[in-house]
DNA sequence: GCAAGGTC
């Protein structure tokens, strides 16, 4: 029989997989912790029957430097770095993995690559197989194709291997290369020019692709509450009483910032003493469950619900995952593949305290498919809870609190939406049109298990017929102003950085620790302080215009932004140092046509990864265009350093030189 | 002493 090599890009995956195809042995490998090789027998399609030995890598296996003459940071101008050699080698605690497959490739008739399907899992199968054909160049590389691990689904991918897809590794090296490149180069250059002015330490002055636009949109919005400008609005309120219930009719329009338009509009319903009610409607409706849960997603519910900032969410979340309670928490997904068990699941939780009754009732009937989201990043489910285990048995309190909301969103997204019955009155009165709403939950369902959602009935409305008339109990016009949004909160930052495709699931919360690190942003709780005491920045002007922004733009008063409640949500808002506000102002003052602290480069980037894996550019291409782009950047930078100094100087007074 | 991307 000959001899199959299958290599996971995580141990987990080699375990899953191969106990599917069989029954099968985990052999422990030399100086490696976590990866074991599983060693069984399989009749392949493709190879016959064959002498499987499954193992797998941790993620990328080789790291990227520059070559010697150029580590040392006073080695060379940093401009060199755009062009400097490229040095690539396995890294120090993964040669015993590397060895591995050495080993196991040297015997084998062909290698079989079962990392995620997704473009860095396709580049770090180039990685595998690069080490593995250097001791057997006679080897058959083929992939798997799954996007899931359920076992029929397993079974058809080890039935019709496919080729490594070339593209999506090259799209990898494209990035790998770029950020290594344009991220020492400035980093360097940033931070030999400014470190003397800020601090007597040796204190980095970091930036990357993802750092930037990261910071700036703390910045963004920081002037944004900095600069705004409250405007006055007008409205009328309308408000009458039947059988003892006031009711409260809003204005059709909202609110005007024009007071002349608002008074003659109010004389004219005066004028018209009697409103009439020109509809009435009741319509069930229904407040739509959640959908399956993603990575994203579960980071911004921990800002929110459960007092936890996302790198916290995430290491909790891994921890549950390795002990094999809940699956892996780094998907993209919000859909569950048809075939999958999820009823198996549900049960599991019926034994629960707190929720073991709902887990029943769906047991028995209350059953519903999930809805579907509209991403799939074809490697992982959505994160569910994989097996039931009692709180008690769970580390600290954050392992029980984000297990407990894995579970119940689970059964929250497998339950019905909950119903409800509204009701609409329109009436018109001097011409003008209010409306009254009104709400009645009539079945809970999801919302029983999901404390998370709120939806309430509001208080009954009285019975209202078209055609009736009446004289309203009380009209007013009042008035308000616009609130200042805002600062940025770690759920909106996730969000922005979502859109904009900064980071991956897997690094957005990285990025966010790392521009803390850095000293660029400081957090504290919503609410902490009002303005004056807010932290690093102490002196801004008004003369940011552009990033400005004033209420009417944004829709005015009730945009949602109102004052922050007491501080008592345990949510943390971001606010700039003034060494981030000055680098991003510096940049942007320096004028760029490109700024590096806007979102568009790395979304460009994102692009033009998806060129080359499309076949419309090359790795080359995209690497030599956009190196001769930065290095404009780079050197009008260099010129411009005062610009930076005096961004720096302005805020921060005391800084030196 | 630099980046961002995997994963433990």
């Amino acid at each position: 029989m000959g001899k199959i090599l299958c290599v996971a890009e995580k141990p987990s995956i080699a375990k899953a997989v191969a106990n599917h195809l069989a029954r099968a042995q985990a052999r422990n490998v030399n100086g490696v912790t976590y990866v074991k090789n599983y060693v069984f027998d399989y009749n392949f399609t493709r190879w016959g029957a064959s002498n499987v030995v499954f193992t797998s890598v941790l993620g990328h296996i080789k790291q990227h430097e520059f070559g010697p003459r150029y580590t040392s940071w006073n080695s060379c101008d940093p401009s060199e770095l755009f062009d400097a050699p490229i040095v690539n080698s396995v890294v120090d605690d993964k040669k015993a993995i590397a060895r591995n497959i050495e080993e196991q490739a040297r015997g084998a008739q062909a290698l079989f690559i079962w990392t995620d399907c997704d473009r860095e899992g396709e580049h770090i199968g180039t990685e595998i197989r690069d080490i593995a054909l250097r001791v057997n160049p006679r080897l058959d590389v083929k992939r798997a194709r799954f996007s899931n691990i359920e076992r029929a689904h397993v079974i058809n991918a080890a039935t019709n291997p496919v080729s490594l897809d070339e593209k999506q590794a090259n799209a990898v090296a494209a990035r790998i290369e770029l950020d290594l490149r344009l991220g020492a180069a400035f980093t360097r250059l940033q931070t030999l020019a400014l470190q003397s002015m800020i601090s007597q330490e040796h204190k980095i002055i970091s930036y990357g692709s993802c750092q930037f636009p990261t910071l700036g949109f703390v910045v963004d919005r920081y002037f944004r509450v900095k600069n705004f400008v409250p405007e006055t609005f007008w409205l009328l309120k309308l408000m009458h009483e039947k059988n003892n219930i006031k009711v409260n009719f809003n204005w059709k329009r909202g609110h005007l910032f024009d007071r002349m338009a608002v008074t003659i509009i109010f004389e004219r319903c005066l004028e018209a003493k009697m409103a009439r009610v020109t509809s009435m409607q009741k319509k069930p409706t229904s407040k739509w469950k959640p959908l399956p849960l993603t990575t994203v997603e579960l980071q911004k519910m921990g800002s929110r619900f459960l007092r936890m900032d996302s790198q916290r969410v995430m290491k909790v979340a891994e921890d549950l995952y390795t002990k094999g309670w809940i699956s892996y928490p780094r998907t993209e997904t919000d859909q569950f593949d048809k075939g999958m068990d999820l009823r198996s699941l549900v049960e599991k939780q019926q034994q629960d305290a707190s929720w073991g009754a709902f887990a029943q009732n769906l047991m028995n009937g209350q059953f519903r498919q999930p809805r579907s989201g509209r991403h799939n990043d074809q490697a992982h489910p959505p994160i569910h809870p994989v097996n039931f285990v009692v709180r008690a048995q769970l580390q600290n309190d954050e392992e029980r609190r984000v297990y407990e909301f894995v579970v119940r969103r689970f059964l929250a997204c497998c339950s019905e939406d909950a119903l409800g019955e509204s009701t609409n009155i329109e009436v018109e009165y001097g011409g003008e049109i209010f409306r009254a709403r009104g709400l009645i939950v009539i079945q809970r369902n999801y919302l029983d298990v999901y404390p998370y959602d709120k939806w309430d009935s509001s208080q009954q409305l009285p019975r209202f017929d078209v055609g009736e008339a009446f004289a309203p109990k009380e009209v007013q016009m009042t008035d308000g102003n616009t609130t200042a949004p805002g600062y940025l909160t770690e759920p909106e930052l996730i969000s922005l950085m979502d859109v904009n495709g900064i980071g991956t699931d897997a690094t957005m919360a990285e990025h966010i620790a790392k521009i803390k690190e850095r000293e660029y942003v400081m957090t504290r709780p919503k609410g902490g302080g009002r303005a004056g005491d807010d932290g690093g920045v102490r002196s801004t002007t008004g003369s940011r215009g552009g990033r400005g922004g004033t209420g009417r733009g944004r829709g005015g008063a009730g945009s949602g932004n109102a004052a922050p409640a007491a501080g008592n949500s345990g949510i943390q808002e971001f606010i700039p140092t003034t060494l981030g506000v000055a680098l991003i102002e510096g940049y942007d003052n320096v004028g760029l046509d490109t700024s590096l602290s806007k979102p568009f480069l790395r979304k460009e980037m994102e692009l033009q990864m998806r060129a080359i894996c499309a076949g419309t550019a090359t790795r080359s291409d995209v690497v030599h265009q956009n190196l001769e782009l930065y290095r404009a950047v780079f050197m009008r930078t260099a010129q411009q350093m005062n610009v930076l100094k005096t961004a720096i100087r302005k805020y921060i007074p005391q800084a030196n030189g």
